[in-house]
Parts: C-alpha cells; sequence; structure tokens
DNA sequence: GATGAATGAGCTTTCATTCAT
DNA sequence: GATGAATGAAAGCTCATTCAT
C-alpha cells in the first residue's frame, strides 16, 4: 500500500468525523476507526491533531483550486466567470457535503487556536475572485471603485453564508443553482431598479 | 449586588475569554478568575459552559437588534438603511471588539454543537436585513427578482466575512467605514459598469 | 419557637432524605429544603454532615431503647421478651419506614467513616438482647453454652437482616409478624425436629 | 500480560482501597494508585466507580460460590452442611479480611445507589442456605415449620452480624470457629433448655 | 510500518461550609 | 438566630499522545 493511501484514508476520515462532531469534539480514535487503522498509526502520518485538520485544509483546498482554475480557463467573460466560481463553490455541497461542512465550520476557527498558522490555500483560493475581479475591471466590464481586495472577501462570505443554509437546514427553500445565480447575479447588477438606480446619483452617499 | 451584576459579570468575561481562546479552549476557571468570581459561582448562573455561550448569544444580540432598530427608525430610504446596518454591524469591531470576535468565531458553531439550540435571536438579526430588502422592493427601488430570503443571507454573509479580516488581521488595508460602504455599495449597485451592464443583455445567463 | 424544634426537624428531615438518596448522595441542601429551613441554618445546630447522621443515630436509637425498655418491664418470660424485641425492631419498618432503612443501610458504614465513632447506643441497644439471655439463662430457661455476647449480635443480626428484606423488596411473600415469629422460634428452639434432635447427640460436633 | 491480569489487579486494589476507606471515601486515584497503573487505565477495563464495586462482588461472590459448593458436595448431613457454611463464611474474615470488610460494609448499600442492579450473585450465595434447609426437612432432620426463604435470611444476616464484630473490633472475645459454632448451634439447637422446651408448650404463643 | 494498551494531565462540575447581611 | 449567595477544593472521567511489541 503506497503511503499516501493511508494519508488520504485518514483525511477522509477526518472530513467524516469532523463533518458529523466538530474537531474539538471529534476523538483521534473516532477517526482511526473511521478510517480502519489503530489510533497510533495516525501519528505516523500527522504530528496531532490540528495537522490533520491543517493538512485536510491544505489538501482540499488544494484540490479545490486546481478543479475551479482548471474551469476558468475555459471561460474569459468575467463576469460569466464569478458564475461559474459561485456555482462550483456551491456544489461543493452537493458533491462534497461532508467536506463542505468541515471547511464551513471548522475553516474560521482554525485560525483562532492555530494562532501560528496562515491559512495560505484559502488566501490563494480566495484570490481567484479577486483575478477575476481585477480582469473585468481590466476589461472595462467592472467599475473601477471596486475593491478587489474588499469584493473578493465579501463575495466570498455570500457564497460560504448561502452554503451555510444548507449545512445547517436541510430544506432552505432554494436550490443550489438558484442561490448560486442569485448570489452571482447580486454582485454583477446589484439590488437597484432602473428606477432606484438613477432616481439616486449616489445611493452610497456616505461613502462620498 | 443586584442578582443581573453577577451575570453580566461572568457574560463579559466570558465574551474576553472566548475571544481570546475560543470556546473549547476556555476553561472555566478562566472565566471565573477574569470575573473575579469562584469557579462554582459561575455554576449558579448558568446550568454550563454551553449555556454561558447561549446566553451570550441571546443577551449581546438582543442588544445588537435594539440598537440597529433605533438607528433604522429614523431612516426611509432603504438604500441608505442598508448602508446603516452594514456601517453598524462593522463598527461592532470597534466598539465591542470581543463580541465581534466571539460571535464571528463561535455562532456558526454553535448550531452544530447544540444540535437542540434553534439560534431565534440570529434569525432575528438577519431578518432585519431581509425586510429592508422587502421595504425598497416596495418602493420599486430594489429588483424583483431578488430574492429577499436569499439575498440578507448574502449580505450578512458579505459583512461577516468584512468582519472576519479585522478580527484576523490587524491591519487589513481598508478602514472599516470603506468596507461598510463597499459591500452595501456592491449590493446596491453591483460591480457592472455602465458598459458592463448594456454590453450583456443577460449578465447571469445561467439562471435563465 | 424552642431550639428543640429545629433540631427535631432537620433530623427528621434527614431521615427522609438519607432514606431516600443514602448519606453520601445526600446532600445538606436537600436537607434544608425538606426541613424548610435555609442551608447555613443547619450549621447552627449541627457541626457538619456527619453530625447530623450521629445526632439522628443517638436520638432515634435512644428513643428506640426506651419504648423496647418500656415493654419490656411489663413482661417476665425471658422466651417472650426476645419474641416482643424481635417485633418490636421489625415493626419500625410499618411505623418508621424511612428511619428503618437509614438504620440499615448507614449504621454499618458509619463506624467506617467515622473512625472515631464509637455507637454506644447501638450497643445499648443490643444489650437489651443480652440481657434478656442471661435472664433466661438465670431462670434455667435457657442453655448455660449461649453465649450472651455472641447470641445477641446473631439474633439482632437475623432481625437485621429480615428487615433489609422488607427495605429492598416491597413484597417479601411474608407478614412482619411472620418474620418476628419465625426469628424468635429459630433462636428458641432451633431448626431440628425431634428425630432431629435425637438422632444426634451433638449436631454441632464441630464445637465439641 | 494478560487482560485478565490488569482486570484482577485492580480488583483487588479496590477491596484494599474500599476495606481502608469505603466506597464512597476512595477516590479512583487511590486504586490506581494501589494497582500500580494510571487512573485512565482503570476507565480500560471499567465503566465507572460503581462498575468496579458491581465487578468485584460478581467476581468475589462467584469465587465464594464455587468454593462452598465445592465444600458442601463432600457432606451429606444438612445439620453439618449449616455448621460448615457457617465456618466457611466466617473464615473469610481470617483468609480474606479485606474481601470481608468490603462485603460487610458495602454490599448492603448497592442495592440503595444502584437500584437497577440486582445482585443476583448474593442471591444465589444466600439460597445455598435454603437449599440445606430443604434438603433438612426432606430428610425430616428439620422441623417443617421453619420457613427456608426466611431462615435463609436469619442465618445470613446471623453471621454476617458476627463477621461486624470482627471487622469492627480487633479483639471481640471469641475466635471465629467459637462464633461459628455458637451460631449454627444456635440455629439448629435453639436457646431453650429441655427445662425451658418442656415447660413452656408455645414458647412461640404469639404466632400462634 | 502498524498496533492498541497504557498513560496522566487537564477540565467540568459538585457541594459542604462560611459569613456578610 | 436565620439566611442563601459565594466559595474553592476535590474528584470522576476523557482522550491526545506514546511506545513496547
Amino acid at each position: 500500500m503506497r503511503v499516501s493511501d493511508k494519508h488520504q484514508k485518514i483525511i477522509q476520515a477526518a472530513i467524516t468525523v469532523f463533518a458529523r462532531k466538530g474537531f474539538f469534539n471529534a476523538r483521534i480514535s473516532d477517526i482511526a476507526k473511521e478510517a480502519q487503522v489503530a489510533d497510533g498509526t495516525i501519528y505516523l502520518y500527522f504530528n496531532n491533531k490540528f495537522d490533520i485538520l491543517i493538512s485536510l485544509f491544505e489538501d482540499e483546498i488544494g484540490k479545490l483550486i486546481l478543479q475551479i482554475k482548471q474551469l476558468l480557463e475555459k471561460e474569459e467573460d468575467p463576469r460569466r466567470m464569478l458564475e461559474l466560481f459561485a456555482i462550483h463553490h456551491l456544489q461543493l455541497l452537493k458533491n462534497k457535503r461532508e467536506l463542505a461542512e468541515v471547511l464551513q465550520m471548522e475553516l474560521r476557527q482554525s485560525n483562532k487556536f492555530m494562532k501560528e498558522y496562515r491559512n495560505t490555500k484559502f488566501i490563494e483560493y480566495v484570490d481567484i475572485i479577486s483575478a477575476i475581479i481585477r480582469k473585468g475591471q481590466a476589461q472595462g466590464l467592472f467599475r473601477k471603485e471596486v475593491l478587489p481586495g474588499v469584493a473578493k472577501r465579501a463575495f466570498f462570505g455570500a457564497l460560504d453564508e448561502m452554503s451555510r443554509l444548507w449545512v445547517l437546514s436541510p430544506e432552505p427553500g432554494y436550490t443550489i443553482e438558484e442561490a448560486a445565480s442569485q448570489v452571482s447575479d447580486l454582485f454583477l447588477s446589484g439590488m437597484l431598479s432602473e428606477s432606484g438606480r438613477s432616481e439616486a446619483a449616489q445611493p452610497t452617499a456616505l461613502s462620498a
């Protein structure tokens, strides 16, 4: 058996267990049982419990990055690219439900209890969004005032919060596709109707 | 000393400690020391550690709801109301940094650990956003296609993710005001420039 | 309110609570609630939790001694006296069920966790039995070979174990009177039938 | 090391510690230290503190049952069998002093704390006595009026109370053999002398 | 490499006791 | 005398981690 096999087996088991119980409530022995290895074996592949979570992030977000980048390669229109990102992100819920739950729940916490850990993979993931935005701005399709560094976060946050809807409630009333469409539409076109847009020259007067 | 005093003292101490170490890493004795009471005293006011977290949510989000509702009362324009919500939400970071951190970090997790607990206060808070959106739609200022139930989540998620920027990194490069303005501007006007808007009739082609 | 009133109230409450939960599982606050006094009040009348148990023993066994002695005064026949003792002891189960349970359960333990405490009242109670036996021997009714110091223990132990039958099981299949009669009959006449008695000259050969 | 070794080691340590301090005052760490294992190790073999006590009962009374049954196999005379039982029971004090103390002290309580636990092993042990009595009655050696279900309890209670004498006081004035002999003699022949027996036709008039 | 029994530090929670009112 | 809020020591139990096999 190749080394990577057990490594992967443990990561996958950890995803299942973390999704079920959360990181802190999960026991190493739970993961070991799920992975069908001995408790001690886990320590041949990971330094400690945190290390499993970090490796899980790195590996799985790494895969996500590869997938999404491959998907976006074929697309030229930044507007469509944003939509694709949204769809792909939310479809994780369908295809890898447990992983989606773990990322959703534990990703945020991770920084807090692992102060030293800078989640570079995650940053790389979110930076795909800002790259799209910059591309759109370069093409003159997106407004120059939009700050890519801020907007990427807002866009990701919106998607992630949608994600949470599905993670926590089984039937939120919308399909994943509808949600993805709504979110990307919102970010692209905003909420204003034609009248709302024309009526007020500066709806965000505060920022002025 | 009034009962509420100790109760409040413990809640405030818990906010400080949870913000510093996270819920799971926080020990009851940490909270007790911070609140300058004995460990056992905490159990005169709360059933257990979870109960502190839940009470904290209820109390503090309750206060937030009161404040934001009061603030919005004076405002009629839904566009401006969204902006006010954004500002108020993000200003929590300035005024009550630790509380912001706790809500940011632990709010999501809470549902996972405490399956039975439905965070009604939080739902009430987010519903303020959908109420604003409906108001805007009623006035014809916001597009009818926007689903308030989805958009409220997206808006909150965007804000919350911005929040995370400040919670995790001390100097994110933007002020809170700029971020609030950016996010509400994004949701109101979208990213499209005039050319981007006119060029493509169906930017969200996928949803069609 | 006379001092003794509260003292008595607490003792009675303690009997109820100890019977229900056992000494170690009983909380001072349970007793206080049962006695309708404040927790702290208990410490005005007793030094500590053990002291309640000891006082309870002293008081209640003291009463038992008075009662049984009074009862026996009217009786001359030692055989009948033994029977009366048995009946009176077992009737405690009917008349003061909770007290019977506490004595049954906690009396034995007491010596163990309160090494310094010599349960003189209990000894006094059991010595009533040996006095009866000695009286019977003096009258030539009881065999000289019977050691009063041993027999008193055996008799008490037999009764107490019967007691346990009722304390633990609601319907043991015999009435208290039957049990009392059986036990005193056993001790007086033994198990041997006429044939068993005559057949073997030395049934207790071992003691020879 | 075989699994049973640690299990046994812990049981034996628990006997020592329970004998010394009583069940409730004994700490898990006391037992662990006595057994020369880590605290946590105990929980690999037992569910909790109660479980140790119950296992202890089951194991040790089980052994007693085997021993006494083996001993009684060789004996035919029910009178002698009763005596053997008495001797064997009391000799536990010599051979396994600590075990005798624990059984003596904690056996009674166990039913109280662990309501759900039916001490079947103990019942099996006491039923050895009633089996002997029935055998004696079948042979016409014992009186028919003796109720085996009551007499077994009385006999055990008498023995157990004798046991207590040695457990609590180092020098009770009698040897174990004398006590065993006295008790079985009492139960077999009763207290009545020939004159006491003939003089009164109905010594247990009350039962009539 | 793989195992899983053993470890023991660590933490939540309880509750007898105190003492200011 | 009476109260009951506050105390804080104490202990059962868990579980990440180790290491002999």
